[in-house]
DNA sequence: GCGAGACGGAACGGATCCGTCTCGGCAATG
DNA sequence: CATTGCCGAGACGGATCCGTTCCGTCTCGC
């Protein structure tokens, strides 16, 4: 063994520059087109124009290179700004949410890894923890807003109110992918402040 | 050449018998635990306890077997029995459909398969055709008897509100993968009518 | 200008997969 | 009893993948 061994705390980069972020961005445009179950790392490397060493001098294997950059990406969530109405707030945050699942990597990548937690235990738990809870933490800031504005009851069930904020954009976008015009968004909103007053 | 090859309409399966049974039973086992991307016919094979060729013998290839295979389960879908209120008739629905979503195979394939529609256009014409036009018709009865009852006006707009029967029952026990108890899904169901009637 | 170390590229062993093909076994038929 | 045809088993060629290892080159800091 003549090659010495950089040391780095385990599992994660040790490298910021343009190597790593070509690396990046083949991996996600590779999980955008073949899915996590069939990506492989010949084919990141090759997109990235890099030897496969380069990745594992990096990471030390498939996985642990998904959950580093997922977590690198999960910072993005961006926030919810406070429009004066509970009606305002649910629109400009489906209006915002949308257009991020429109992306074209956001649409393909973020269905394959919400299905891939069911085989990739690593997975669930870094959706879980890292995005689900940002998320969850975020989302929940409209809810608490419209609370001590009074337009919501105390005892709203945030988790219940959620899954009203979450549910039907994400069931017409991402699964029905139906096409959706603002119109459309306006009127789920009115529906969406209806049922969590209800 | 000296294998007769038995005449059949090309792309469907001809023999109903045991090992076509033990086939689709283990191919939907083998979807479940590797996913759709990594299934790979040897295992349905070696856990049908079957050679390959009589795999071969019925399908043309993997995703003909699947596409086969997925038209004969979404048969299944069941009707929406009329309670006498669109209330009643929602609660029902979700019981029901919670039930089904929490089945060990369907809540680990379903997931994979709404996915793998963006890699493979076969899976995504079959799910939207048959599977989604299908539970379309049924589910928007709810909203069509609702109608007529006079608990909904008569321009509702049936998409937008099959997106809210779907929505967030399909976010709390899919995504979000809550534990979701009666009473959750009773005030569900209370948010959701009001959300229609909005 | 020199050494350390990352680079692209390529090959490796071992594994898996697809789709084809060939066996011998077995049951039903005639 | 001989024929027919599906059966399970598995070998096969060709392909891909993982993770490791090596080569010869390039770019740094010193």
């Amino acid at each position: 063994m003549s090659r010495s061994v950089p040391a780095r705390p385990q599992g994660g980069p040790v490298l910021q520059d343009t190597v790593t972020d070509a690396l990046r961005a083949a991996f996600f445009e590779e999980l955008a087109e073949v899915g996590y179950g069939k990506l492989s790392l010949e084919a990141v490397a090759r997109r990235a124009s890099t030897g496969k060493a380069a990745i594992y001098r990096r990471w030390p294997s498939k996985e642990a290179m998904t959950l580093d950059l997922l977590v690198q990406v999960s910072v993005t969530a961006a926030d919810t700004p406070d429009t004066g109405s509970l009606r305002g707030d649910v629109l400009a945050y489906f209006t915002k949410t949308e257009q991020a699942l429109r992306h074209p990597l956001v649409s393909r990548i973020l269905p394959d890894l919400l299905a891939a937690r069911a085989y990739h235990p690593g997975i669930a738990a870094t959706l879980g923890e890292r995005i689900g809870e940002e998320r969850r933490e975020k989302v929940g800031t409209i809810l608490r807003r419209a609370v001590e504005r009074g337009e919501l009851p105390d005892d709203t069930d945030l988790d219940l109110g959620l899954d009203f904020l979450a549910g039907p954009l994400y069931w017409a976008t991402m699964v029905r992918q139906a096409p959706t015009d603002p119109d459309l968004l306006a009127r789920m909103a009115d529906k969406v402040v209806a049922a969590l007053a209800a």
